[in-house]
DNA sequence: AGGCTGACCAAAATAGGTGTTTGATCTATA
DNA sequence: TATAGATCAAACACCTATTTTGGTCAGCCT
């Protein structure tokens, strides 16, 4: 086996362990084990645990970035239609994102700090996916804000963020995602 | 002291103690002798430490809905400032509702069960405040809604209730206030 | 009687000590 | 260079003894 094959193949090993059993209650061992590695190879080719996990958590937004992002880059969608499906894909990718949901409880307990950076960046890849979006709506006429550019975003990502807790830390989600598109499009058409 | 200054005073105790130390590092030994009663007295008046936390609670609820419905009936009011106003004063009302925004970790842990019949109540109540300012906007021809107004008022709550969260358990309260009352603004244009 | 007390109980939480598991390192190997 | 596995200190789980806890009850006081 190549390295990077090595390499991928822990990683997909502690995605699907992570995935069932949490961060804390993966060991090491148990990575190394399953992926048939021994654990010395496990830190040859990862510095710590805490940074296998992140690259796992680093995939999973990868992945939400690119669904994100080929919403924001679809012409075929108005600007208005942008923002509602940005918020409803979003959610859907969302739901599968386990390991990344699973860092959202970082408020109440101190583990995950080590993601904070991570987050960080979706939060300013997002406030800039949601900038272009609304500055398109402008130009195009679409929408009409009295505010800045900036702020709106901001709140734009307060709410969808705020609603992740009661979705996913809650297992709303069955119950509250039909109201969600009707929501967002109240949301939307406050800013026409 | 009479029965009423009795039970007042046990209520009070407890109420300091619970906002100070949470309801599971209160214990009724404690309430007991801060309270200068004996530990008999407190199961006298409250058939246990759930019903006496449920009492606490529910007069932080009280005046959460006194106030609430100040907004909902004062007539100098249109019904857009008065959905604003019930926004923003219910943000501010719940920041110092120590003992019912513990129970919001309900979720996490499984204590607090025992308050779920008080929080329901809540949302029921919530729920019809929302209806009737809604309406007498629809009414006033303030607001223009395609959707029934039941589900609207829903959508409205769990915007609120989902924010509680970031706001409260994770201490972004100072943080996101600032943006608080324009996001609502957004919300109240998008049903004209 | 109604309102209150404090000793009392079983169950739960805690403290202290032991052995195992854990994340991480290091040398050896091919 | 890439992988392996023995090895280490620290965290963790586990057991027992002790304390604390929520809750009860017979009786006291007014």
């Amino acid at each position: 086996m190549s390295f990077n094959q090595t390499r991928d193949k822990i990683v997909s090993v502690a995605d699907m362990l992570f995935r069932k059993f949490g961060f804390q209650k993966t060991s090491m061992d148990e990575i190394a084990k399953t992926s048939r590695k021994a654990k010395g190879s496990l830190y040859y080719h990862f510095s710590s645990k805490e940074e296998l996990f992140s690259e796992v958590v680093q995939n999973e937004i990868n992945i939400l970035k690119a669904k994100l992002g080929d919403v924001v880059t679809n012409n075929e969608y108005t600007a208005e239609t942008k923002l509602l499906e940005y918020m409803m894909v979003r959610m859907k990718v969302m739901l599968h994102s386990d390991n990344y949901r699973e860092t959202l409880q970082a408020g109440q307990f101190d583990y995950f700090e080590f993601i904070d950076d991570i987050r960080k960046d979706l939060d300013v890849w997002e406030r800039e996916q949601l900038i272009i979006i609304i500055n398109e709506g402008i130009d195009h006429g679409e929408f009409a804000i009295d505010m800045e550019v900036g702020v709106l975003s901001d709140m734009f990502l307060m709410i969808i963020k705020g609603l992740e807790i009661p979705f996913f830390l809650q297992n709303k989600y069955q119950e509250y995602f039909p109201y969600f598109n009707g929501m967002a499009k109240i949301l939307i058409k406050g800013m026409r």
